[in-house]
DNA sequence: GTGAAAGCGCTAACAG
DNA sequence: CTGTTAGCGCTTTCAC
């Protein structure tokens, strides 16, 4: 088949009599051209079906439009809400999106952002590894000044944004919520991380112990990656304990879904036996008997809101690079799996 | 911030007093350049943190490295493994990704078709939205010799590479297990929508009644946008059927579920009074209480193959364009929702 | 209001 | 094995 050639500013000059310069100009519906130029141009671009290479005008503005992306995984419903968000907001500003995972590994996130970096990204929206401890992997972008937004999996830092919600707040009402409803040996189930996320919602955990005058005991809290099977597994630990847990809070769904799944194949009645909140708000959540109580975590509108950040930063709109932190609200949301007061199964919504 | 100057060829060039075409030539490792020289190259490129400019390279070369990605929706289990699949494959082949949605909507669709063009992907990945009848806005990519590679949601053509399952034959065979399982009143839940993939799987289910002597009755075909909610929706009509259904097949797990459910709190038993199957092997599929009979749809090689496919096109590793349908395979996962002859909550695994 | 011309950083043909 | 040079298509001064 032969390559039909492609149509440039040239091209359109050349038919119009006019200069390239003018044509350029034109294209970007300058004024200073003579608006009847500028039509003509116009229609004879449509006519010849011009496109304009993004590499030329790139290589002169030394900007490419895109927007890097790094997020642990892609395969959660989560991560693919949050995708979704960003992706809403940056194709309709015009920006390109580029998505890599670091498949919860440090160094394929360092060499992603190394990618990403000479790929020369307008700038970097970053959801971090399960065992990333700090973030001078990211320094090649701040001495550029090219932005860097982290969302959700965060590390503080006194450079980059940060998008989260609160999640000390949300572990300790999670964790209270337990508590009201007579639990008194509480489980937590978390990931072995030192990212805030984690961090934080184990402090929540802890600050509600103590608020109601629970001794830690930190044999209860199991570590793990928080995947469905380590839920599983986390089943089987819990199910040697004794006395048995009468409550346990667990950092994710899908985890927790595992592991209500295990111990109540072990014959261990939820909520009546062993109480349980969640994170996330994972569809699963829905699905489960009893209906997970959990965290109510709006991971389109993180992804909505870290692209639109990262945007303003761009594009100047925001030139406060004061804002260091943005925190999401976030909704807690009572189901069956929790309410050890009524009878099982019944279903007090509070969406 | 002071911006510091980009590095360039011409600087590496100057430093060791050579000309930029070996600067050019070294750092692609071209063995023509003296190996010594090569290594001092590279040296001076790593020590002065210099990045090669993908656009004057895309300039010269006409090419981006640059991979579209259209679907329907990011925020699903299977698409999202479907995207991880792509980025595994596309990543390390060195090639960057643009991805976009439709949202099921055709002029989307066709928006983003023309976004995609206008930013000189060198090649395209398609699922197709719902209300989506021709390929027609795919036109002008095969004008320009464009590969794109339609997965999962396609449309019969001569032109482009279709990669799919046998949507008809896993169908057939779910409709049959059901039939075995004594089910005499199938009751069929699809997508309103000219796509392959509904039109087969609803013709496997018309041919698994032929093949038994069951009379097709178009009453018991319901059809919807296959949501959760569509599947509660979908509920209410089967609970006023007279008589009242016996098996139902599904033509995606997450509208199983919802519908599932809903019947389940509206007294029905699964699988003793209707018995479930649906399609993808989604997740909830494993949570939902009795566990769903599905078809194990495997999104993650998709996207691998659907890549893989497109990339070797491009690289020119398989210039037999005659390819146009690659067949993946797929199983039968038998579990507790269409078990009528085992006792209830009773698991065959399968898998 | 329009045009001429320089140059963004790189590749590749050609010449040595 | 290395260097010279002509563009790739566009933007942007500077001049008219």
């Amino acid at each position: 088949m032969i390559k039909e050639k492609e149509v440039t500013i040239y091209d359109i000059a050349e038919k119009l009599k006019v200069s390239i310069a003018t044509v350029s100009r034109a294209l970007k519906d300058d004024p200073v051209v003579n608006i009847k130029t500028r039509k003509k141009i116009f229609a004879m671009a449509e006519e010849m079906n011009y496109r304009s290479n993004s590499f030329a005008r790139n290589l002169r503005n030394s900007r490419t439009e895109t927007i890097g992306v790094i997020v642990p995984k892609l395969n959660s419903s989560f991560m693919s809400s949050v995708i979704a968000g960003i992706e809403n907001i940056v194709n309709s500003a015009g920006y390109h999106l580029i998505i890599s995972q670091s498949s919860e590994d440090v160094k394929k996130e360092i060499a992603s952002a190394k990618t990403m970096f000479n790929n020369r990204v307008d700038g970097l929206l970053v959801s971090l590894a399960f065992d990333t401890a700090d973030l001078s992997h990211f320094d090649i972008f701040s001495k550029k000044n090219i932005p860097v937004i982290f969302f959700d999996r965060v590390i503080d830092n006194p450079h980059y944004t940060n998008i989260l919600i609160d999640n000390k707040k949300a572990a300790k009402q999670a964790t209270e919520h337990l508590i009201s409803q007579g639990c008194k040996r509480i489980v937590h189930i978390t990931a072995a991380s030192k990212l805030n996320v984690y961090e934080e919602r184990l402090n929540g955990y802890k600050e509600a112990l103590a608020a109601h005058k629970i001794k830690f005991d930190k044999n209860n809290v199991i570590t793990g990656n928080l995947s469905f099977e380590d839920g599983e597994a986390a089943a089987q630990l819990i199910l040697k304990m004794k006395p048995l847990p009468d409550g346990i809070f667990v950092a994710n769904d899908n985890c927790a879904v595992g592991c209500m799944l295990a111990l109540k194949q072990a014959g261990i009645r939820i909520p009546a036996d062993i109480a349980f909140v969640g994170f996330n708000n994972d569809p699963v959540s829905k699905v489960v008997e009893p209906n997970l109580t959990t965290i109510n975590y709006p991971g389109y509108e993180m992804g909505e809101v870290a692209a639109q950040t990262l945007i303003n930063h761009l594009t100047g709109t925001s030139t406060i690079h004061a804002t260091n932190t943005i925190i999401l609200r976030w909704e807690f949301l009572i189901r069956a799996s929790s309410q050890k007061n009524k009878k099982q199964g019944q279903k007090q919504k509070n969406e």
